[in-house]
DNA sequence: GCCAACGTTGGC
DNA sequence: GCCAACGTTGGC
C-alpha cells in the first residue's frame, strides 16, 4: 500500500469540506505527471496526507482514503467547467481523478514544522520549487508527519474496512 | 528539437 | 503582493 500527499487549497476545497461531503473526487487535475499517479498507481486503501496550500501556515491536515481508482475527469470535455480542455473527450479522455474520503483528522502540521524535522529530510514535499499537487510520500515520512498530528499511524489503518 | 514567452503554483 | 520555479506552448 502506497502513501500519497494531495494538496488543497485551503479557501477553495478545505478539509473541513471533504469531511462535509464524505468524500469527493479530485477533478481539476492537469498537470502530467499528478494525472499519470492517479491513473495508474494510486490504489484503493492507499492513504493520503491531505494538504492545505496557500494559506499561512501551508499545513498537513487530515489522512485521506482513496476509494476508487484512477477514471476519466469528466470536467474536462465539460464546456461549462473552469477545467474544459478542449484535446480531452469521452472517447478519449486526456485527465483522470480518483475518488477519495477522509479517514482521521490530524493536528496541523506546518510546513515550518515539517522542514525543521530532520527525519523528514528529502521529503519531495519540502524540496525547492516543487508544485506537484498529487505526490508520493515515503511510508516513514507518513509517519513522522501522523506522529506529529499526534495519531499513531498504525492506529490509522485500523479505521478501513 | 530548441528555446523564448507565457501562465501557474505556492511559499514567503 | 511579489517573485522564483516550473510546465506548456508555439514559432522557427
Amino acid at each position: 500500500m502506497k502513501k500519497w500527499l494531495m494538496k488543497s487549497e485551503l479557501d477553495v476545497y478545505p478539509w473541513s469540506q471533504l469531511v462535509k461531503d464524505g468524500g469527493t473526487h479530485w477533478d481539476g487535475v492537469r498537470n502530467y505527471q499528478a494525472r499519470n499517479f492517479m491513473r495508474d498507481d494510486m490504489k484503493i486503501g492507499d492513504q493520503i496526507l491531505y494538504y492545505h496550500s496557500n494559506c499561512k501556515p501551508p499545513h498537513v491536515t487530515g489522512v485521506a482514503i482513496v476509494v476508487r481508482e484512477g477514471y476519466p475527469d469528466h470536467t474536462s470535455w465539460d464546456p461549462d467547467s473552469k477545467y474544459h480542455d478542449l484535446k480531452s473527450s469521452p472517447e478519449s479522455p486526456r485527465w483522470y481523478m480518483v475518488d477519495i474520503k477522509p479517514l482521521c483528522k490530524l493536528n496541523d502540521v506546518s510546513l515550518l514544522t515539517m522542514r525543521e524535522n530532520p527525519a523528514l529530510s528529502g521529503m519531495l514535499l519540502l524540496a525547492k520549487g516543487q508544485r506537484l499537487s498529487v505526490q508520493p510520500v515515503e511510508d516513514i515520512h507518513f509517519d513522522v508527519i501522523c506522529k506529529m498530528g499526534g495519531i499513531d499511524p498504525s492506529d490509522i489503518a485500523s479505521q478501513f474496512d
